[in-house]
DNA sequence: CATGAATGAGCCTTCATTCAT
DNA sequence: AATGAATGAAGGCTCATTCAT
C-alpha cells in the first residue's frame, strides 16, 4: 500500500465510524478530519464532498462484509447446511464489520436517501441466495414453504439488534441484572441461538 | 382539550414523523414549526429545546405504543395463545404508530443517547412479559428453552425491518418484481408469517 | 419608516459600495454585515443569500437612478432641449447614485451574469427614449441621422470612465499636474463639456 | 522561444482571458491551470503568486495594446488625419488585444489596486498625444478648444461599451430587435460612427 | 401568550499557496 | 524542473436558540 492508499484508508475507517454511530446528519467532516489525523481540506482533495465520502463508506463496508457472499450458494452441501452457513457468513460479516448493520439500519430509516442503486442489487442477491437455499431446502423435503424475506429479516434483524443494543443493556440500569449481553460483538452464543431458532422455524412438520 | 393542549399535541405528532424520518440531527426545528402551523418560538415556549422535544417525542411514542402492554400478561391463556397475543399486540402496536419502530431504531443506534431511562423500563416490562410467557410454555412442556432476547429480536426485528425496508424495496428497482412488499404498513401476512415462524422456533421438538 | 425598512436600508447601503468596490466575488458577506453593523445571518434573514442581495441592490440602484427617466421624453420641449435634458438626467442620476456606474460596468464586464431581466428592459426604455429624441430632432432638420446606441455610449462612456477615473488620476503620480479632475463626483464643467461635445456631434451640417 | 517561455506564455494567455472575464477575485488559478495545461504549481514556480500574475497579465496586455502608440504623433499629417488615425488605432488596439479594455475598465473599478505606476504613465502619453492633436487642430483653425480628457473617455467610453455590451445585447431578450450589435468584436461600422462623431466633437463652428 | 426578528456558533466547502518528491 | 498531494485560512450559509414587542 502506499501512501495515499493509506491516507484515504484511514480517512474511510474514521468516517465509518462516525457516519455509523452519528448518521450522515449528525457526522462532522470537523471530527474525521481531526481523528483521522489529516487536514480537512484533505478529504476534499481525495474523495470529494460529504455524500461522496458517505457513499464510498457504505460501499467499501458493504463489499467487505458481503462481497464473496455467493460462495455459499454455490457449494454442494445439504440444504440445512446451506442455512447454517448462510447465518454463520451473515453473523461473521457483520461481526467483522460492525459498522455494517448500523449503516444499513440507518440506510433504512432514511429510506435509502443515500443508498446507491448497486446496494440495493447486492441485498437482492443475498435474498435470491437464500431463496434458492430454501428452495432446495423444500425439495429435499427437510424445509416447509416459508417468506425469503421474512427469514432474512428475521436473521439479521435478530443479530442487528443484538448487535446495536448492547451498549443500551449495559448502559441503562433498567437492564441491570437480567438481559446483560454475553461478551463480544455478535458473541456465538446468540449466533447459536439464531440459528437454531431458524432451522426450527423453517423446518417441516411431520 | 384546550387551546394549549392542542398546540402541543399538534407539535408532538409533526415533530415525530422528522424525528423518525430524519433522525435528531437531520430534523429542522424551523420545519417542525412551519409544518405544524406554530411559530418556531411557540416550541421553545411549550415545551423546551430540541432535546426535550425529542424526550417528549420518545416518550409519547412509546407510552401510545406499548402503554397497555402488561394486560396480556394477566390473562389466564395457554402460552401459546400469550405468546401469539403478544406478537399480536406488537404488530398492532407498531402498525398504529409507525414512528415507535423507526425512533427505536434510532435510539439502539445513538446508543440510547436521548432515551430516558423509563424508557429501559418500559422494554425490561416487556421483556419480563415475553420471559413469563416462554417459562410458562416450557412448564407445560410444549416449548423449548429459548432465549427471550433473541426471540425478541427476532420478532421486534423482522417486523421493524419489513416496516422500513417497505419503502425501499419500492423504490429500488434492484427489488423490482421479486421482493415486493404486500400493501400496507404492516400487512397481516407479514404478521402470518413471523408468528407461524416465532411458534416453530420456540416450540419443544418431541 | 419603521425598523425593519432601517435594517434592509442599512444592509442595502453597504452592500452596494462593497459590490461596486469589489465586485461580486470580491465583496465578503462578512465585511458587508460587520460594516452594516448587522448580524451576517440577519441578513440570511432579511434577504437571501449572496445572489439575492446583489440583485436587489442592482435593480435598487437603477430604480434609485433612472427609475423616473421617462419623463423627460414626454415633455414638449424641442429635440436639442430634449436631448440637454437626457444628458443632465443622467448626469445627475449617475451623481446622486455613484454605485451605480460602476455596478453597471461590471455588469458589462460579467456580461449580465447577475444582470435580472427586468434591468435590460430599463436600459432599453432609455434607448428608446434617446432614439425618440434623435428621431425628433431629425424631422425637425436639427439632428444628423446618427447611431442611438454609439451616442449612448458615448454619453455614459464619457460620463462613468470620468467619474470612475478620479481617484486613480488622484492616486497615480504619472498624472501629477496635467489631468486632476476638477472636485466633485461629476463636475459641472464635466457635464457642459460631454453636452456639448454630443450636441455637436448629432447636429446636421449644414 | 525556449520551452519556459512558451509555458510562460500559455499561463498569460489564458490568465488574461480569466482575469478579464471574471476579475481578480473571480479568477481561479485552478481553473487557469487546468485551461492552460500546466501544473497549478507550476505557476508559482514559474511566475509568483497571484498578484504577481495578474501584474504580468495587466502589463503585457497593455504593452501589446497601446506599446507602439506614439507613432501617431509623429507623421506630418493634418490634425484631422490625425485625429481619424488616433481613433482608428486604439480601435484596432482593442480590437486586436479583447481583454485590454475589460482589464482596463476593472482596474477602474478598482481605484487602481493593481495598477503598476508604469501603466498610468502609459495612459499620461496617450493623453498627451491626443493633447498635441487638438492642439494642432486649433492652431489650424479647425478644431474648437475642447477637453482631452472628455474627448479621450468618450472615444474609449463608446469602444468599450460598444465591445463589452455586445454579449449582453446578444443574450437579453429585452434587446431582441432593436439594438443588436453589428458581427464582430468591434465592428467598423462602430468605429466609423465614432470617428464621425467624435469629428464633429471637436470642430470649430464657423 | 404569541410571534417576527435577531444572533452566535458551527458546518460544509473552497482557494491560494506550499510541500515533498 | 515539474507535479501530485497537502493545508491554513477564510467564505457562504444554516440552525438552534433567544429577544423584544
Amino acid at each position: 500500500m502506499n501512501k495515499k492508499t493509506s491516507i484515504k484508508d484511514k480517512i474511510f475507517a474514521v468516517a465509518a465510524t462516525h457516519f455509523a454511530n452519528f448518521g450522515f446528519e449528525g457526522a462532522r467532516m470537523d471530527k474525521i478530519a481531526k481523528e483521522a489525523c489529516v487536514n480537512k481540506a484533505s478529504i476534499y482533495y481525495n474523495i470529494g464532498n460529504k455524500e461522496a465520502l458517505y457513499a464510498k463508506v457504505l460501499n467499501k463496508a458493504f463489499d467487505e462484509g458481503f462481497g464473496s457472499f455467493h460462495d455459499v450458494i454455490e457449494s454442494s452441501l445439504s440444504a440445512r447446511e446451506k442455512l447454517e452457513a448462510y447465518i454463520r457468513h451473515i453473523a461473521k460479516a457483520l461481526e467483522r464489520n460492525p459498522i455494517l448493520p448500523k449503516m444499513m439500519m440507518r440506510e433504512q430509516l432514511s429510506q435509502g436517501r443515500h443508498m446507491p442503486e448497486s446496494f440495493a442489487g447486492n441485498i437482492v442477491q443475498m435474498l435470491d441466495g437464500l431463496t434458492a437455499i430454501l428452495n432446495q431446502g423444500n425439495e429435499e423435503g427437510v424445509f416447509d414453504v416459508v417468506d425469503t424475506v421474512t427469514i432474512h429479516f428475521m436473521i439479521f434483524g435478530a443479530m442487528m439488534f443484538q448487535m446495536t443494543s448492547s451498549p443500551i443493556r449495559k448502559k441503562k440500569k433498567a437492564f441491570s441484572n437480567k438481559y446483560q449481553p454475553d461478551p463480544g460483538i455478535l458473541p456465538q452464543s446468540v449466533i447459536d441461538q439464531i440459528t437454531k431458532a431458524v432451522l426450527r422455524a423453517v423446518k417441516k412438520e411431520k
